[in-house]
DNA sequence: TCTTGACTTAAAGTAAACTCCAGATTTATA
DNA sequence: TATAAATCTGGAGTTTACTTTAAGTCAAGA
């Protein structure tokens, strides 16, 4: 698959795709012979899941990391193990404080629909 | 409330509470005959709000032109409205991809607590 | 009064994550 | 074969949200 395939199928920009690579995000793709990335299978799978992982906010260096981890062999399982578990501990920490947010945002359209300023709405908070 | 009362207090610097006035994220605060910012308690009600929307992610632009609006008065009550509105979805949406990743990390750890090598492990996503 | 520490502003600097650009090379099409 | 479209690299530029700096003002204690 070329660059512009991959891109299209993941709504990614090839800038982003390599950029990406660049920063080791991914693994690096093979190259024809004139030395344009030609994306196989497992090259979307780390595509897909990096930007699974990108889309909750994790950061690049933790995924970075991670790869780097992965490409050194098995030796490296428990420390990538580690990284994703305290990636998962400070997602679920973000997801918390969202959930309140949105509960509080909730309140506050429902008091925007009614007519009676109450002190909410007389301070806008 | 002095500044530094104030940081203290909401655990957010003395360089951010100058930064979130200046970028309009709160009404300006009251002065004393020096110049020294002088926190009232709705000086404080409104930074804990935007604390609390900042933390969930909403855009300092879009925080910045609701208090605008507010402090246009009444009339700008259902534009306010809206820019709530339009945050909650976008929160609401963020939300969710997060959840789909929390539950995909929740996987990717259990299957590196087992021994047994799968597919998904020998790819590393 | 002097000095030390808290506070002021405007402006420059920083970090993260892209995004764009220039100039060269490669590939597909007429 | 000529040319247009796609891709390449290295490096610069952009955006968001602060953070730091510099140079000065204000206020409380010795």
């Amino acid at each position: 698959m070329t660059i512009a395939e991959v891109s299209k199928k993941y709504n990614l920009s090839a800038d982003t795709l390599r950029y990406y690579e660049r920063a080791g995000l991914i693994p690096a793709v093979p190259r024809t012979a004139g030395g344009f990335r030609d994306y196989g299978e497992e090259d979307c799978r780390w595509i897909e899941f990096i930007k699974c992982m990108r889309s909750a906010g994790l950061p690049v260096e933790a995924l970075s990391e991670y790869v780097a981890l992965f490409q050194k062999g098995d030796s490296t399982r428990e420390e990538r193990k580690q990284i994703l578990i305290r990636q998962r501990r400070q997602l679920q920490e973000r997801l918390t404080a969202m959930e309140e947010t949105l509960d509080r945002l909730d309140k506050k359209i429902e008091s925007y629909e009614q007519w009676t300023p109450c002190i909410e709405y007389k301070l806008g908070v």
